[in-house]
RNA sequence: GGUGCGGUAGUUCAGCUGGUUAGAAUAUCGGCCUGUCACGCCGGGGGUCGCGGGUUCGAGUCCCGUCCGCACCGCCA
């Protein structure tokens, strides 16, 4: 047996035990006679103590431990002389009486420590040293809370968990897949799944009426903060349900997962916005409702008064910042410039101040008199100390990104964006479709199996970029943790749709032939939401980055620096598979 | 594919308009220390300033290229 307890539990009640403990040397302090050594394991820290005058030739053993040295102890548990309040086993420590080194270690490339980081590369070289700190172990223990209360409740929803396969076909709507080449079949290539969507769906036409998974999903695109190559889906799919009824259970879950994960009651029912509000009134459809600032525009106030700037504009609109008219210009030429930047793209802003006597002064002051400012004024229900920030443009969408990255900005610089603060809402009614420039045509927002509103589908045929979706969003904090939609069980109707998105019949049926032939034999009406693991666990745990709940991440570039993947094949695979690599040109 | 920031001791960083022997903290090693818990005190070791080229009497510092990391845009049905 290699230990009795763990270094985490404990306590002043158990003063007088002989226990045996395992664990690494966080830290040894070297008083002369007496050596004091701090024992971690998973569940804690518990403080080990070596006396010459017990035991001189175990204390100078103790006095050659090294860090990260793996070691077990067995002695007796003392209350202490002074304990530590700050450690909840502060109370008592071990007076050893044996000391064995299970393991010795080398010196780590950085102190397992909460407040240091050695840096994401070297963190993520040496990840399994990384992992022993308590702040990004605490994290995986979240994630692993959450799994288990997900199941927990889509067990008491009657949902089934059922695994899809990992070796399924390449789909060419949506993104770049990952491919896995087949031996026994030379030439040609399993996909890796962008989500289980059309499998799920075939679930449904099979009755097991409420699927879910916890499933790992794959897309070969670009890294970012919030974004993985292989990432984690709740994903989930029901049938005979509407949207209402989805949107109610999905609601459920979160509030259930609030409760139990992060101990807040959220207020029920969410809000729901349309995406032509949310872009609109935001900018954004994820808007972060944490704060206000909601957008307010201006055509009507401030056009043709002979600024020229505003007279040409498609759109002119703004955000009121409360109780911020303490800006200086050198803040307001710093927003402006940050507003200027190409990646936002704005051309200039316009501010205003709302003075303590209720008059408006702003940087347009002699093109607009008192009285039009009032009426801005008015427009913003604004008071005296807010500040008034103005973005114009001739393409309406365009510019409401933009405002709406100055809104996110001065969420940032006014300490509104709180991360102990949670805004739910649902974002509903998205487009069915949107234009791609790049394709020439039109291309499925949320994906090709999205049933279009009833109420929108004669559009199909005269109008189909007006079309909206049963399609739906979850946002938490401006961040989407989960989507989802009701789907077309109608052979016909997704034949249609895959018209509309450029298929050729033949193309539509090599592709989806197998959904839409299901389709044929009495699939239920059915729909469904996945949310995404991920994020909502970095959501609780208010981290920047999915990176930090996730056990071996891949780095911005998409490697993971730990395995040294992904890595040349030998030619002996190469030959096995059939493969050949084209030779490298000099373009 | 693009933009920005960064790369200096094991680690985190400082290093000004180019100028003697490149610093600090921490870690580490040695010594002292019996109540520490970020222990303390004394002393030591530790650097191809990412890499390559250029400008210069002289480059960590300026210029060009390149590699790597991070954030973002494009992309992500």
């Amino acid at each position: 047996m290699y230990r009795t307890n763990t270094c985490g539990e404990l306590r002043l009640a158990d003063a007088g035990k002989t226990v045996t403990l395992a664990g690494w040397v966080q830290r040894t302090r070297k008083m002369g006679g007496m050596t004091f050594v701090d024992m971690r394991d998973r569940y804690g820290i518990t403080q080990v103590v070596f006396n010459t005058e017990i035991n001189h030739d175990l204390q100078e053993a103790a006095n050659k431990l090294g860090r990260e040295y793996v070691i077990q102890v067995t002695g007796k548990v003392a209350e202490r002389t002074s304990k530590n309040p700050k450690n909840p086993t502060g109370d008592i420590e071990i007076i050893a009486d044996e000391l064995k080194i299970l393991n010795p270690s080398e010196l780590p490339p950085f102190t397992i420590e909460d407040d240091t980081d050695g840096g994401d590369d070297i963190r993520m070289k040496f990840r399994y040293l990384d992992l022993r700190r308590p702040a990004v172990r605490r994290n995986l223990e979240l994630r692993h809370r959450m799994t288990m209360e997900t199941r927990r409740y889509l067990d008491s929803k009657g949902f089934l968990e059922i695994e899809t396969p990992m070796l399924v076909g390449s789909t060419p709507e949506g993104a770049r897949d990952f491919v896995v080449p087949s031996r026994m079949n030379p030439g040609q290539f399993y996909a890796l799944p962008q989500s289980p969507q059309t499998l799920k769906q075939l679930l449904m036409v099979s009755g097991m009426d409420r699927y879910f998974q916890i499933v790992k999903c794959f897309r070969d695109e670009d890294l970012r903060a919030d974004r993985q190559p292989e990432f984690t889906q709740i994903d989930c799919e029901m049938s005979y349900v509407d949207q209402e009824d989805i949107l109610n259970l999905f609601e459920g879950m979160a509030v259930h997962l609030f409760r139990e994960l992060r101990g807040v009651e959220l207020e029920q029912p969410f809000l729901r916005m349309t995406w032509a509000d949310a872009m609109k009134y935001y900018g954004s459809d994820k808007p972060d409702l944490r704060f206000g600032m909601k957008f307010v525009e201006l055509m009507d106030v401030l056009k043709g008064y002979g600024f020229s700037v505003f007279d040409n504009a498609a759109y002119i609109g703004g955000i009121c910042a409360k109780g911020a008219a303490h800006y200086t210009r050198k803040q307001l030429d710093q927003l402006t410039e940050y507003v200027k930047r190409p990646q936002i793209g704005a051309k200039g802003m316009v501010y205003a101040r709302v003075e303590a006597d209720g008059s408006v002064k702003s940087s347009v002051d002699k093109f607009y008199s008192q009285e039009v400012l009032q009426q801005m004024k008015a427009a913003f229900n604004a008071e005296p100390g807010d500040l008034i920030l103005i973005l114009s443009g001739d393409d309406a969408m365009k510019t409401r990104k933009q405002l709406c990255e100055l809104r996110l900005e001065m969420g940032n610089q006014l300490g509104l964006r709180d991360k102990n603060k949670f805004a739910c809402l649902w974002v509903v009614d998205f487009p069915m479709f949107e234009w791609s420039d790049e394709e020439q045509r039109l291309m499925a927002m949320h994906h090709p199996f999205t049933n279009p509103k009833k109420e929108d589908v004669p559009m199909l045929d005269t109008d189909p970029a007006a079309v909206r979706a049963d399609a739906y969003d979850m946002v938490i904090n401006g961040v989407e943790v989960g989507g989802g939609s009701i789907r077309i069980h109608d052979s016909k109707l997704q034949a249609k749709m895959f018209e509309i998105l450029g298929f050729t019949p033949e193309k539509a049926q090599e592709q989806f032939g197998f959904l839409m032939n299901a389709f044929k034999y009495g699939a239920p009406p059915h729909g469904g939401l996945a949310y995404g693991l991920d994020r909502w666990v970095s959501l609780f745990a208010g981290l920047d980055s999915i990176r930090d709940c996730i056990a071996f991440p891949k780095n911005n570039s998409g490697r993971d620096v730990m395995l040294d993947a992904p890595a040349p094949l030998d030619q002996k695979q190469l030959d096995e598979l059939e493969l050949a690599l084209a030779p490298k040109t000099d373009d």
